[in-house]
Order: structure tokens, then C-alpha cells, then sequence
DNA sequence: CTGAAAGCGCTTACAG
DNA sequence: CTGAAAGCGCTTACAG
């Protein structure tokens, strides 16, 4: 428990001003000789800056915080480890916050982070109040949204291109030869959910084809699989359009294993996301990928600039994914 | 971009002095008056106190570093879910680290996190080096390893019974009516690893089997499904003890998908977690569950005692498990 | 109970 | 280049 070291001890070792310290330290101009007695005293003594202390006065903690709501979605520890990386390899540091559920508490939460004088604030796949979303303006802090847009919000986001996306499935599962198509949505509170439905259904009506049935799979295993089963037994429906492949996973444990369904002999299932899972040879599921890497790539480049204060020249961007074709859904003859 | 609101402003507005203001806001003694003059105009302001500002003065940062390794296999996404809700009900903030390698690395993340002033370090699955260890000791922060032991550490661990769930496995096995053992292990560099690889040694001698072969699965999917396939197919093997879930999956994935195995027919495999996915009806997994709730409220618990100069009465935490009897292996007959 | 003052550990003009 | 000094936004003895 020995007291912690300061500049003014490195100082008083070395024999020089508590400001030669911090100079060296700051990477501010300073001698050679200065340079090296400070580093020679820094080393004896175990000094290391205190970063809060730094904070304080350059008003830039170089935190992240990074607020995130399904860690059992694949999707987000991947990219979780993503920004970490990114991130850190920037001098930035992630101060970490999970949304217990959707919306409810996220507002406690970010209050939180705004005391921690973050630099920026990150939300994947969470949205924001409105009230929130003034404070945060109001504090005058960057805020982007990851995976999750907002209509009529002022902050950046980064998503997939969810409408062509959803709509390039569609042609591969009318292409596929299948007549009956079912959607098992994501929350269709959030602006995900919502495109991705709306995105399949215009890809089906642009082929000449319907949607034959709906359920809000809610982001959760149990909805989805059950939404799925009702699907294929009173819709008939033999093409399932699943929003994520966290669902997906859960309606082809439901379908293959519970109802003794063939997939996709008599079903064909399609997710969306392409976690690393997917390709899993239990799974091998047919998915459109979120191109992961560059989605947090984007989302970190646009922080960084809004913190710098610079303008990006797109609010919302729209990384294009692409259709990954595995054995779930049968493929198209020609 | 509007200037932060301090102390002073509010102080100011409500015409009392910034120590005051000060007060209601650390909870120390204030008039109701005050109290209300203070209050009314920090709402009108928007004020919230400096959190960096007031961890300079108390020395306490509120924020505890958690380091975390292997993200993608689902026993620490879920964990950390587990110790963001916990550690946030009491007032902590989590700074996160992801190392990218086992080792590598983590020496200068602690670094970082030393920097910031963290109260705590909790290091899950990773390893400390020594000189790290003397730096961490020197700096008089707590740190407490979980789900990870090292001999001769000076600091706090839980883990689950290794030693006695392994032994339990093999028993198990034994039991089911299997003829040769095989042990797809954890990577033997980490005491969880040797750990359990020594239990269901001795579990299968005590039973009066042995083991036919074991090969190190690093914890990485890739060396644990070429080491399966040796066990089974070299080694004839028809009951296989992988060292975690996320092993046993792409065990799993290997030898029914592309060996052609029949499980648990011709081999039975059992994990080692009972992470969510082991449920999944595409796996149904055989394990032995480590209860990470528990394991994780008393790491906390640990934590906080630490943090406030206690002396737990153990350093080493052990937390028991229970086999969870599913259908990747065959039940014993009685 | 309350205000003036010192101080937490730094950075950063300001002189020299 | 370097030191003395002011100040970041708070908390906390110290008087009153």
C-alpha cells in the first residue's frame, strides 16, 4: 500500500522543476539531459502519470463509453473485441455499460458515462430517449449509433445496408424456387427490425411474390422459434426470412430438432449478420453478412473525427454486406 | 458545444458558496434549505458533479479494470454481463481490456489501467507475469484472477472445482460403460487446464480406467477438432472429456458433421461450462456446469472487501459445479 | 450548518 | 529550455 508517486517526487529526484516532469511526460518540449534525468527518476520510483489528474485539465479523458445491450448476441462480443482493439491501438479506453433491457435504464446509464467526462459516447443497438438525447447534445458530447438507427436523430450511425440486404434475400429465396415466404422480424421497434421487414417485403412484391405470414421475433430465442413454428405450421410457409442469426440459430434448434422439419429440404431458413457461429458446420447457416470489421472500422473513424470536432461528411452510413450462401436455404437451379 | 457547468455556477445561482454545493452532492451534511436552493439549481442548470474531478481528492476512481481474453467463447460474454450488472448495482464502472493473445500484451494493458487510476483489476482467464505481479503489488491495488489459479500468487482467484468436476466426469464416463478415454484439454499453460486434465486422470484411475490419449485443445476450436479427431481416430476412443464448451462444440461440429460420427452412439463427448449454447437443442451438450453467477457475485463480493482494505478469510475461491446430464454422452445404465 | 482556504496531481501560459 | 504560478473541478478539515 506505499503512497503513491507524483511528479513532484520524480521532480525533487531528478533535480528539476515539477513542470520539467510533465513536460516530459506530456511529450512537451524538453533537453535531452532533462529528458533522461526525469526518465532515469521516473523508473526508480515506479512513476507513472495520473491520468485523471491530466483529464481534468485537458478536458479529454481518451474514454469510450460503450454502451451495448445483447452480449448473447454474437454479434456484439465480436465487435465489442473489435472496438477494444481499434480503440485502444487510438489511445482511447473503454468504460463499458450492458442494457439490461431494451430502452428501460439506458438513460441511467449514459448520465453515468456523462459523469465520467467521457470523450464520446458509443450505443450498439440501443436507442435513445428523446430527453436523452438533448442532454447529450446539451453536454455538447459526440454520440454515434452502431447497428441501430434513429429517424430524426441528431447523432452518426453505422449500419449494414439492412433494406438492399433483405431485399437481395428475398430474390435468392423467390430464385430458390420456394412458394410460401415467412418473416421472423427482429423488434420492430427498432429501426433495424424495421427495414430489414421492409426491405424482404419489397424484394418479394419486386419478384412477383408475397409475404405469406409475420411475427415479431423480439430479438429472443423463445419469440423467434416460436413465431417460426407457427410460421411453417399454419402458414405453410417453406422460406424463412429470420432478421439475425441469433434467432436463426434458435428456429433451426426449433424446426430441425422439435418439430422434425428437413432443412432445407422442406424449409428453407435464411439469417442475417453472419456471426462467426454461421459457419459453425452444426449450423452452416445461409446468412447476409454485416461486415463486422468494417462497420466498427467506420464507427470508429467517425468518432474520432466528431471529437476532433470535425464535421463527417456523411451523418449515416451504410456499409454494404453481402449474401453468404451455406446449406440452409436451397439454392437456385441455373 | 456549451461549457460545462461546474460547482461555481451552481453555487452562483443559488447564492450559496461552491462548498456547499460540494456537500449536497458528496452527502454530507447540508440544511434542507440548502439542500433545495442547491438542488433546484443544478436541475435548472444541468449540473452533475466532475466524477475525475472528485476521484483526484478521495483516491477512489469508482472504476475497477476487467480484462478479458477469449470473447467469442460464451462463458466470458456472459460473465461480464454478469459483472457489469453486479458491479454497476454498487456504484462501479467497468474499464475494459481485451488481450489478444494469452500472455502477450496484458503486461502493458495493466499498465494503462494502473494509470487510470482503477480501484480494482479483475483478470479473467489471463495470466500475470511476475514483474507484472510486483508492479500491481507495489501500486497496492487489489487484483483478483477469475476462472484462473496461479501457484504462488499473491492474488485472490475463483474458480469452480476443477479438480473434483473433472474427477466427476470421468466417473461418469466410467459409469456410462466406455472403454477408451480420451482428453481433448484446455491449453496446459493454464492452471484451469492442468487443473482439469489431472482431475479426470484421477477420477478415471480411481474408477480403474485410463486414459488412452490426450492432446492440448488451446482452447482454440480449430486445434481441439484436429485433436478429437486423432483421439477417435488414432487412438480408437469412444469417450471424450473436452476441457470447455466452446472446445466441445467444434468437437462436436467435427465429428458428427465431418467425420460422420455417430454421438453419443459410437462416441460420447462431454464439455466442461454448461455456457447458455450447451442447451441449445443443436447441441444438447453433455457438461459440467461452472455456475458463473455464483462465481461472479463472489468475485465482487471479494473485490469489494479488498477495495475497502479487508482481509477475506480465503484467497482461493472455489465454487462447486454439477454435471448436467444431456445427450452427447450415453447415460449410465442404473 | 456554512464559507474561505488548502490541496488532489497534473498542464500550460508566462517570464526569464 | 526551464521554473514559478495559476488553475482544472472538486472534497474536506478548519473556523465561526
Amino acid at each position: 500500500m506505499s503512497r503513491k508517486v507524483t511528479s513532484q517526487d520524480v521532480a525533487r529526484a531528478a533535480g528539476v522543476s515539477q513542470s520539467a516532469v510533465s513536460r516530459v511526460f506530456s511529450g512537451a518540449s524538453a533537453s535531452k539531459n532533462t529528458q533522461a534525468k526525469v526518465r532515469q527518476a521516473a523508473a526508480d520510483l515506479g512513476y507513472r502519470p495520473n491520468v485523471l489528474a491530466r483529464s481534468l485539465i485537458t478536458g479529454q479523458s481518451k474514454i469510450i463509453g460503450l454502451v451495448v445491450a445483447y452480449l448473447d448476441n454474437q454479434f456484439y462480443p465480436d465487435a465489442l473485441q473489435r472496438f477494444s482493439n481499434a480503440l485502444h491501438d487510438l489511445g482511447y479506453h473503454i468504460l463499458i455499460f450492458t442494457a439490461k433491457t431494451r430502452g428501460e435504464g439506458v438513460d441511467d446509464l449514459i448520465g453515468r458515462l456523462l459523469d465520467y467526462q467521457v470523450d464520446g459516447i458509443i450505443c450498439a443497438s440501443v436507442g435513445v430517449s428523446d430527453e436523452l438525447t438533448s442532454r447529450v447534445e446539451a453536454a455538447g458530447i459526440p454520440m454515434l449509433l452502431f447497428n441501430r438507427g434513429q429517424t430524426g436523430s441528431p447523432f452518426a450511425q453505422v449500419t449494414s445496408d439492412n433494406l438492399s440486404g433483405s431485399h437481395k434475400i428475398a430474390e435468392y429465396l423467390v430464385r430458390g424456387g420456394h412458394e410460401r415466404f415467412g418473416h421472423v422480424a427482429g423488434w420492430l421497434g427498432s429501426s433495424t427490425g424495421q427495414q430489414r421487414a421492409k426491405g424482404f417485403n419489397q424484394g418479394l412484391e419486386a419478384h412477383g411474390a408475397h409475404l405469406s405470414g409475420q411475427r415479431d421475433g423480439l430479438y429472443s430465442r423463445e419469440a423467434a422459434a416460436q413465431a417460426a413454428r407457427e410460421l411453417v405450421e399454419q402458414e405453410r410457409c417453406d422460406a424463412l426470412f429470420v432478421s439475425n442469426d441469433h434467432m436463426a440459430f434458435a428456429v433451426l434448434d426449433e424446426l430441425r430438432v422439435k418439430v422434425g422439419v428437413k432443412v432445407p429440404e422442406e424449409v428453407s431458413v435464411v439469417g442475417y449478420d453472419d456471426v462467426p457461429m454461421a459457419a459453425w458446420a452444426s449450423y452452416d447457416l445461409t446468412t447476409y453478412r454485416q461486415p463486422s470489421n468494417r462497420m466498427v472500422a467506420a464507427a470508429v473513424e467517425t468518432m474520432i473525427k466528431l471529437i476532433a470536432g470535425e464535421v463527417p461528411e456523411t451523418k449515416e452510413i451504410e456499409i454494404p454486406g453481402a449474401l453468404i450462401e451455406r446449406s440452409t436455404a436451397r439454392w437456385p437451379k441455373e
